[in-house]
DNA sequence: ATAAACTCTGTTGTCGACCCCAGAGTCAAG
DNA sequence: CTTGACTCTGGGGTCGACAACAGAGTTTAT
């Protein structure tokens, strides 16, 4: 404790204060999302501040950014080149709007499907399994 | 060439006539997703028929279910039990509609973020980097 | 008859985002 | 000063659906 802030922690405090494991923040760091401390004697010291970070990433990802694009906004964290972030983030919409529409044709063809497999006779063969023995509509 | 009726194809070429790879065939048999002929000699021969066999399985991912759940429906395949084929597409689609959920949360608050960060002033900070660091709303 | 192309079995690698373990060293409390 | 909880490095394992490769044997076309 010989430090004049002192605004340090070990890397286990530093992971339950962000509410992540251990091997999440060693696993940010080989990735370049964190900074390795030089160690002050045998262990670590992380500035506090690094939490702050790690719940950026964190909901980041919630809102479905993969850690590759995450490292690209944090490249930008200082919030000057807004057109960047901007175009990171269109693109995730882009990729969100393209798997909407995926999503919702599948459930289109499968809500018909299970609509008609309730309201064929017995005696037809299922439609559900019908349509994916057969050549796609 | 000796067989009888002939109606079978080498792995190559039933993959080829699937649209598949070789390795996918042989991924689906360790899956129990098709069966391992006899080998007559020293290679085996596939029935032309599983090659229909395939493009189900394949149609079927086209529509998101699983290898897993795909094995469900080939034992369901002689389509007599619907009820099954339909608990089973039911869950497909509460599971898509669980995504579509997600997926439109996420694309609401990030088209949120991307306009305020076109029409907030220069010298506020981005609220797309501010969104990030800031405790979750 | 020979070469190209294929098949067989079995193993390993890929992607993404971690989790878990081992073994050795270290720190803080009692 | 001991004990227990922690940290360090380095490795391996996980999930899903394959792809790639190795090395040996086989078939087919020329």
């Amino acid at each position: 404790m010989s430090n004049p802030a002192s605004q340090t922690l070990t890397i286990g405090h530093l992971a339950r204060s962000a509410g992540v494991g251990v091997e999440t923040i060693r696993y940010y760091q080989q990735r370049g999302l964190l900074p390795i401390p030089a160690a002050a004697g045998a262990y670590r010291h992380y500035p506090v501040k690094l939490a702050e970070r790690i719940r950026f990433v964190k909901r980041a990802q919630e809102l479905g950014f993969s850690l590759e694009e995450i490292s690209e906004l944090l490249r930008l964290e200082d919030g000057t080149d807004r057109r960047s972030i901007r175009r990171i983030t269109n693109e995730r919409l882009e990729q969100i709007q393209a798997k909407l529409d995926d999503l919702s044709r599948m459930k289109a063809a499968l809500s018909h499907l299970v609509d008609e497999c309730e309201h064929t006779s017995k005696g037809q063969p299922c439609p559900i399994i019908e349509t994916l023995s057969t050549p796609h509509s």
